[in-house]
DNA sequence: GCCATTATTGACCGACGAGTCAATAACGAC
DNA sequence: GTCGTTATTGACTCGTCGGTCAATAATGGC
């Protein structure tokens, strides 16, 4: 009678690369570690997983079934009759839902949007961002048509902003030790996004004044002052 | 006498490894590549750096050097007295001279957007995002106090969702083969944060429809469909 | 116990690549 | 040419680690 196959193995050992790759990188973690980390040996996982690269895309492919709830998944159809609340109803709902799914599978989420970023497996990232992206987009082609957003937008770039803006928002929760008011920052992005940062009607008039023109607001997001010591100090670290 | 140094080697071994951890980000890229593709030898390289290391750190150090003089470098002071359309103006000015700056230099910046979004140099991004986002966050507290941005603003999540988004184009751009309108691009951006979606006034009244809610329009964005069949290929590589 | 079948193991091999340093080269003065 | 000083070189060392596979273990039937 053959030796049957160990059932928890190959979970236990994407368990243990989990946590091995969120600590060291893929290409830094050893299959040496991950074996010793799962109880198992490096013959056993040669026989769950082709490779330490295969592995790491198991984990990947895990974490994206997940998502692929959420993301991409409905988009307006031309019989779709909705008022502009009832559109931001929805919205938020659907985002309160994925970032419950994020906040609960933190481990994997930091993984794939750290590892995820780098050189070779940023396909992974750049394919599911693409599909995200496109979903909005549609979504703002629906308020336009609807007349609830203005005609002028650019589809394209709006999009982008919006899909980075909640790509940031991820990163964000996914390194937090505590939970946070999700409904509360999610209804204060979607209203950053609709009702924009403006006052209403008062903004108009304040905005006449003729003084001359000295100070930024919106920034390029990877600057810091390199004239910082202490990260002067990190980087000679 | 003694011999003189070589004075370019320095920078021909920088050029070169710019151009393998591009290619290859840093832990695959090689030394041996690297002097290899600079006609210098390995003693050369470990003459000037210290290690691999320590080169992508050089060339990291001169990425923000160049984009520490347009982020976070000027913040509004208490006496500054400007209108709102003084304030968006100088908004939109440093934007332009920002991403004019990230254009000029695509490759060291997808360098360092990518391999700084990798666990153990991820620090390094980390820190100039806090400083961008420090500096959003007071550009808006400013406008707040100054009645231009409505006072329920959440200055934290607003500021998180203007950086990424401000990070997700200069990941979109330092893609690009072909510069875009970047006056345009810029001007869509601080139009969707300072005016929102929502058209002016018609959207209230059009927004009362009571039809049922069904569709999302904020999505999370490292999502994508995990049905769909190309990326499940993909996946399995 | 033996048996056949399959699972699991970890010592081992060999490729790779970071880093070293003795040998060689470059330089102007004499 | 020799000399002293410094720069540069690349063959070499050695540690690391991905992946292999013969030896061992586990299993139920007899």
């Amino acid at each position: 009678m053959a030796r049957p196959p160990d059932k928890t193995a190959r979970a236990d050992l994407l368990a243990a690369a989990l946590i091995e790759f969120d600590e060291h990188g893929v290409e830094r973690a050893t299959v040496e570690a991950i074996t010793s980390r799962a109880g198992r040996s490096k013959g056993a996982f040669y026989l769950h997983f082709e490779s330490k690269e295969a592995a790491f895309l198991a984990l990947c492919e895990s974490a994206f079934a997940g998502l692929g709830e959420f993301i991409g998944a409905v988009t307006p159809s031309s019989s779709l009759d909705w008022g502009l609340e009832a559109l931001r109803a929805h919205w938020l709902e659907t985002d309160l839902r994925a970032f419950e799914y994020v906040w609960q599978h933190r481990p994997i989420l930091r993984l794939v949007l750290s590892v995820g970023m780098c050189g070779r497996f940023a396909y992974l990232v750049d394919a599911f961002a693409t599909v995200a992206r496109e979903s909005i987009a549609r979504w703002l082609e629906y308020g336009v048509e609807r007349g609830f957003y203005r005609a002028e937008l650019d589809i394209a770039i709006t999009s982008m902003a919006i899909g980075g803006a909640y790509d940031r928002l991820a990163r964000e929760l996914v390194r937090l030790e505590k939970k946070p008011d999700l409904a509360r920052w999610l209804s204060q992005f979607q209203a950053t996004f609709v009702e924009g940062l403006a006052a209403r009607e008062r903004a108009t008039k304040r905005g006449q004044s003729p003084t001359k023109p000295r100070g930024p607001a919106g920034e390029e997001p990877v600057a810091a002052k390199t004239r910082r010591a202490s990260r002067h100090a990190a980087l000679r670290g």
